[in-house]
RNA sequence: GGGCCUAUAGCUCAGUUGGUUAGAGCGCACGCCUGAUAAGCGUGAGGUGAGUGGUUCAAUUCCACUUAGGCCCA
């Protein structure tokens, strides 16, 4: 019966689990930051100093989902590395409240009650589902360990906020940027209103389908017109009531267009449709012959052609989005009933005319049709063509999908409104959002191309919604003279009012009520007014935050230093960030710009209920811990779409319990140090073991890494870095290694101090480097960690590199003893698969090595045992290397024997010794154990 | 259809101005340990570098196209 030494050993001892426990853990942790009020603390610094992120309001609707955990928790590991950096930086969230999802869904409730409703009721409503959207996100984001000012943040209903956008709104109209302009919109003539495109709902139906002539009447030289029965442009359409406001034929300005002679007279059309179109018409092929030669359609634009009925000329122009897909490759264009016919007739100048009005019928401008319905008119239309031999074969009625009204269900129609607009070109808008953005910095470097790309070629900015949440165009229009007031004064007091009361205010009261008593029109002197009833689209709300919240609240400046949001904001927020702060301040509101992937499944597709490979941050947290999703956040490469999946989770898993049990083993052999010695500064170089100022020499490596990685927002590599410090540098390697010294030493001998004071300074560096990352598990391993220190490891400084703590040289030598080690653990595994030894303690390792080798490992030849973790190593210079040796393939001048350990095993050290059974009193121990003992 | 972007082992990532058998960790397999123990250690097997073509003495690295995928438009 064998002694049992465990207890005269220094075993790790902690309070600190092994379990984390995470979804339990981190609720406490919140509410001790709570309590304490750590992210407070955290802000009391010199100003001057500061990095100041400002957030990009989510729309509060729903409950968060990935994409907002990934955006919120990078926003997160940003701030709190600036302020642990010394940096100034508050966390002020934002949110999104006005616009149609919500007001969509207030409808969708209301159901049939949603006639009665008057517009402030409705927004009643809407802000009362808003502020519950809201209410749940904020927990939902807390919950993930976000820190910021979470019982003030902004958000863009409040009245201050209503009131900053109706302010900016101003100056933009006091600049002269804003006019009232037409643009074709979805509209429903029998609900006699516009329709956003998420109410407009796609289903099948019937059209006539039908081929148009279009006679030239000016060839601008390029063929000679067939004299007889004239040459022709012919268009394919499905909407012909749309023809009395065609105002141009489009051509692709690559494809080639030849002339076709039929017994309808000649005809132009793209080559590759001929034969389609020629057959769908209903010629034979002995019909119609091509005639040699043709344009492309570059060639032949601003040709002159004739409405088939109108007096109006109409010429060829040139558009990419002409197809082949169908029809001729000639596309009726009317800019006043289609989006790209819009798009095409801005860039030549077209009228955007639409002879219908709200109810869906031609004006007066269309004779023969006015008061008809458009869809009736069809057949009308047919007929007069067909009258005029304008049309080719005869009508077909064919199927397709089309938009349809949400509510009513039926056909809705493309029709140009007046609209209000944003001019890119008034002063010079565009050219200096140009310029701005290439003074900004973007993250990564492609976004300045996307979003250079957008705003030069994007049109004036259409700003106004025929809806009721939002903030209106508070603008009147005199009634007499149709003037708009543009007076500072009157402005300056609807701002004011909708500070006071809200923008509900403009909806409450009437003209008289929010213009000052007895105001008169500035032109005509009229005092009868109407006030505009549009709202302004909901980019602009968030657009203005930089005036709204940046530069109004106290706690922040402009512009910030950092934007950070997913790729689809280049369209959106970035952007209308950026108009709205050139327009009226003449510069970017921010400095730099930090774009993020999209959140994809395991195989790189998007998430949708359809595909059912949805995964929900809360169910992640509720399973895992929202530490595992910080620690998601920081494992992939945001730049990039960002793919979760069940493996990735569980492998994430895994990571951080290896995290957490490297820390683990470091608290629990610390537990016996006093932390006041622990002051590196305090110590001298030969206080160590070279292996002691390998491992800090390391962890300045890694500080340096890390600093670096957190500085450009390489997320990742903090992640892999640390990691790979804590797998490879500390468990495998220096842990392993330093368990003889720490279990079996004298638990206060200067060799076991010195490891803990390296380990506690190790703990302490990485627990502060995980801290933005891995908050609630550093904050818990900070108040396990001894000694007098911060509050919270976020109150505490990031590390800096010791640049004394560095040695290159010493790296460089321990590297060639790592690769001696790997030699020798392969020479071990070969025997302990012959089942020769088990432990590697029972091995006596011998090495035979070069003359090189040996002037390098000569000075380790006593610390060999120890670096291998075997009982005893020798050293051999070259000759008779026996057969039976390891040769190592990567090192040429190593062989390596593999014996069984000379003596018997120490009960204590478990080392094989020749001491053991020398000592009378403790004949189960070793030497060195004896004497450790013996005091 | 257009603009921007991505594609290296099962997973997450490295790969320096194109230059010898493409690396790491995890996972997996096998083994050791039982004094970090729902832990720790070791060894090993995994890659037609999405595909095709081109430039080059030489390409994962440069170019083109194709395929798959993402965001934004249409």
């Amino acid at each position: 019966m064998t002694t049992d030494y465990k207890n005269t050993l220094n075993l790790p001892n902690t309070a600190f689990p092994m379990k984390a426990n995470l979804a339990q853990k981190e609720i406490e942790l919140l509410a001790f930051w709570e309590q304490k009020q750590i992210y407070r603390e955290m802000q009391k610094k010199d100003r001057k100093k500061s990095y100041i992120l400002h957030d990009g309001p989510p729309y509060a609707n729903g409950n968060i989902h990935l994409g907002h955990a990934l955006n919120k928790i990078l926003k997160d590991m940003i701030v709190k590395y600036k302020s642990m950096r010394g940096y100034y930086s508050p966390y002020v969230p934002g949110w999104d409240c006005h616009g149609l999802p919500i007001e969509h869904q207030v409808d969708k409730n209301l159901g049939a009650k949603k006639e009665g409703a008057s517009v402030i009721e409705k927004r009643k409503l809407c802000r009362a589902y808003a502020s519950k959207f809201l209410d749940i996100q904020r927990e939902e984001f807390k919950r993930l360990g976000v820190f910021g000012d979470w019982a003030d943040s902004y958000i863009t209903m409040a009245f201050s906020y209503e009131a900053s956008i109706v302010r900016e709104f101003n100056t933009f109209v006091q600049r002269g940027y804003v006019y009232k302009g037409k643009k074709p919109v979805h509209w429903c003539p029998t609900c006699v209103t516009a329709l956003a495109e998420a109410e407009v709902e796609y289903a099948d139906k019937e059209s006539p389908s039908i081929y148009v002539k279009f006679r030239v009447k000016n060839p601008k030289g390029k063929f000679t017109p067939d004299p007889a029965k004239g040459t022709h442009f012919v268009i394919w359409t499905t909407t012909p009531w749309t023809l009395p406001a065609n105002l141009a034929l489009a051509l692709h300005p690559k494809f080639i267009y030849r002339i076709v002679q039929t017994p309808d007279g000649e005809l132009i059309l793209a080559q590759d449709l001929i034969k389609d179109c020629m057959e769908k018409i209903g010629y034979k092929e002995n019909d119609y012959t091509i005639t040699a030669g043709g344009w492309s359609g570059a060639e032949i634009e601003g040709i002159v052609c004739r409405h088939p009925w109108i007096d109006r000329e109409v010429k060829t122009i040139l558009g990419e989005h002409v197809t082949l897909e169908q029809g001729t490759g000639v596309v009726h264009t009317a800019p006043g009933h289609g989006e790209e016919d819009y798009e095409m007739g801005l860039k030549y100048g077209l009228d955007v005319y639409a002879p219908v009005d709200k109810k869906g019928n031609f004006t007066d401008e269309v004779e023969g049709f006015a008061g008809h319905n458009v869809f009736k008119a069809n057949q009308g239309i047919i007929n007069k063509l067909k009258e005029l031999h304008a049309i080719l074969g005869s009508p077909e009625n064919i199927t397709h999908s089309y938009p349809h009204c949400w509510r009513c269900k039926r056909p809705v129609l493309f029709r140009a409104t007046e609209q209000w607009f944003i001019s890119m070109e008034k002063n010079s808008l565009r050219a200096q959002a140009l310029e701005e953005i290439k003074k900004t910095a973007w993250i990564p470097q492609w976004g300045m191309d996307r979003i250079y790309g957008m705003v030069e070629n994007r049109p004036d900015w259409c700003i106004s919604r025929q809806r009721s949440w939002g903030v209106p165009i508070a603008l009147f229009q005199c009634k007499k003279c149709k003037d708009f007031i543009n007076d500072k004064r009157v402005m300056d007091r609807i701002e004011q009012e909708v500070a006071k009361a809200g923008a509900d205010v403009w909806f409450e009261k009437t003209e008289a009520g929010l213009l000052p008593e007895g105001y008169k029109c500035s032109r005509c002197g009229s005092q009868e007014f109407s006030k505009e009833m549009d709202i302004l689209d909901v980019w602009f709300d968030s657009g203005v935050s930089h005036a709204a919240v940046m530069e109004a609240d106290q706690r922040l400046s402009s512009p910030a230093d950092l934007y950070l949001e997913g790729s689809d904001q280049h369209r959106g927020w970035f952007q209308s960030s950026l108009l709205t702060s050139v327009g009226t301040r003449n510069r970017a509101p921010y400095q730099a710009v930090l774009t993020h992937g999209f959140v994809v499944d395991g195989q790189g597709k998007k998430m949708s209920k359809s595909l059912g490979n949805v995964i929900s941050p809360q169910e992640i947290t509720k399973k895992h811990g929202a530490e595992i999703l910080r620690l998601w956040t920081s494992s992939a490469d945001y730049r990039e779409d960002m793919r979760i999946s069940n493996e990735i989770i569980a492998r994430l898993v895994e990571a951080y319990r290896k995290i957490r049990n490297t820390c683990r083993f470091l608290l629990g052999n610390i537990n016996d140090l006093d932390p006041s010695i622990a002051d590196l500064d305090k110590f001298r170089r030969e206080d160590f073991l070279e292996i002691d100022r390998y491992a800090l020499s390391r962890l300045q490596g890694l500080i340096k890494k890390v600093s670096n990685a957190y500085e450009t927002f390489a997320f990742h590599e903090v992640y892999h870095s640390i990691y790979q410090f804590c797998v490879i540098d500390m468990s495998s390697f220096y842990l392993d290694i330093l368990k003889d010294r720490l279990y079996t030493f004298k638990s206060d001998s200067r060799g076991r101090r010195a490891a803990q004071v390296v380990l506690y300074n190790i703990l302490i560096s990485l627990t502060k480097m995980l801290a933005p990352i891995l908050s609630f598990t550093a904050e818990e391993i900070w108040r396990h960690i001894p000694g007098k220190k911060e509050d919270s490891v976020f109150l505490s400084a990031f590390p800096r590199v010791n640049p004394g703590l560095i040695d290159s040289d010493l790296e460089g030598k321990w590297e060639n003893l790592s690769k001696i080690r790997d030699e020798v653990n392969k020479a071990l595994e070969i025997k302990r698969q012959e089942k020769f030894i088990g432990n590697a303690l029972e091995a006596r390792v011998v090495l035979y090595v070069g003359d090189q080798l040996y002037r390098s490992l000569n000075e380790y030849k006593n610390f060999l045992p120890t670096l291998f973790i075997v009982s005893s190593a020798e050293l051999i210079k070259d000759e008779n290397i026996p057969e039976a040796a390891y040769r190592s393939p990567e090192l040429k001048d190593l062989a390596i024997i593999i014996e069984k350990a000379e003596g018997n095993k120490c009960q204590r050290c478990w080392n094989w010794d020749v001491t053991v059974r020398k000592n009378e009193k403790f004949p189960e121990l070793c030497k060195k154990c004896c004497e450790v003992i013996a005091k």
